[in-house]
DNA sequence: CTAGCTGCAAACCTTTTGCATGCGC
DNA sequence: GCGCATGCAAAAGGTTTGCAGCTAG
C-alpha cells in the first residue's frame, strides 16, 4: 500500500533497482545489511546478520548475490588475508586500509598523494593504471615513555592470518 | 667427497643450513627450485618444477616446506588474486609488485619515496608500521606505431579472483 | 638412535554449481 | 507465464593433517 515505490529501500537497494535488478525478498535483506554495515564483513557474517532479518536465505544466495552487486559496480571485494573475502560499498574517490594486527580492526584513510604517486609509478613502466592495492599492517602506538620493541620484522609476522582462526 | 660442505648447496639450501634445518633430498630439489625461479611460481609449480628434478615429491611437501620457510623468513607469501598464494624469496630492501592484467606477469620495482610514505601515513594515523602490501593491476601502454603483437598464454587464467572492474 | 620428514589420502574451508521449485515483473 | 532467483546438498579448488614408515644428524 505504500505509494513512495523506493522508499522502502535501503540504498543499496536502490542501487540494485536503478541497475534493473530484480529485487526477491533475500536480495532486499541483504542490501539492507550491506548499507547498513559500517564495517568490512565477510560472507558468513553477511549471512549471519541476515539470517537475523529473515531466516529463509542461504549462505548460497548470499555468496550469489555478493557476486552479482560486485559485478554490477556496487560492491567491492577485499581480500585482507585470512582466506575470506571481505565486502564494503563502492564508494567515492579512492580509500585504503590499515589493518590493526593486534585487533584486526581496519581503519580507512585516504591520501590523494598515494594516488597520485600510484599514477606515476605505472607511467614510468610503461603501462597505464587499472586499479591497486594497498594496505597497511601496523600496530596501535605505545605509550611515548615506555618503549616496547617488537615491530622489527617485515611481512611474515602477521601475512599467515590476523587474529582469527 | 666434496670438500666444501655446502658448494652444492643452492642459495636457499644454504639458508636453510644457517637456520639448522635438516636437509633431506626432497627439500634440497625444493630450495633449488625456488633458488632458481626469476618469477613468482605458485606451490603446483614449484611442485611440478620439483617434480622434474625428482619424482619422489609430494604435493603436501612442497606445502609443508614452503610453509617453513615462510616462517624463518626465508621465503615470503604473496597474494596476487587467482586463490593461489604465489612465494619468492626474501630479497633486501622493498619491492613492489605490478600484475600485467592481460597476460598475468608480474613486474617488480622499487619506490624510496612510495616506502617512507607509507611511514607517514600510519605515524599520522597513531600507529607503527608493521608490513605493507602494494600491487598495481595494469596494462601495457599501446605503442603509438609498433606491431608488439604479443600474447601470454600460459597463465591467462589468473582473473578468478583479481579486483575486477 | 631419535626427532623430525615424507607420502598418501582423508579432512578442511571457502566458494561454486546442478537441479527442482518458487516468485518478481 | 517466463525466466531469473533460491535452497539444498554435492562438488570443486586450494591447503592442511593424521598416521605409519623412513632418514638425517
Amino acid at each position: 500500500m505504500v505509494a513512495a515505490g523506493d522508499a522502502m529501500e535501503s540504498r543499496i537497494g536502490r542501487m540494485c533497482i536503478e541497475r534493473g535488478l530484480k529485487m526477491t525478498g533475500q536480495r532486499r535483506v541483504i542490501a539492507r545489511v550491506l548499507s547498513e554495515a559500517e564495517d568490512h564483513p565477510d560472507v558468513e557474517e553477511l549471512y549471519r546478520r541476515a539470517a537475523t532479518l529473515d531466516a529463509r536465505i542461504s549462505v548460497a544466495t548470499v555468496y550469489r548475490t555478493v557476486r552479482l552487486l560486485e559485478e554490477k559496480g556496487i560492491l567491492e571485494r577485499r581480500d585482507f588475508g585470512g582466506g575470506r573475502a571481505r565486502y564494503e560499498a563502492t564508494e567515492e574517490g579512492d580509500h585504503y586500509h590499515l589493518i590493526d594486527v593486534d585487533t584486526g580492526k581496519v581503519v580507512e584513510f585516504e591520501d590523494a598523494e598515494h594516488t597520485a604517486l600510484m599514477q606515476r609509478i605505472a607511467e614510468r613502466l610503461g603501462f597505464d593504471l587499472v586499479s591497486h592495492r594497498l594496505e597497511l599492517f601496523a600496530r596501535r602506538k605505545p605509550a611515548p615513555a615506555a618503549a616496547d620493541g617488537k615491530a622489527g620484522q617485515k611481512t611474515a609476522a602477521e601475512s599467515r592470518n590476523g587474529p582469527r582462526r
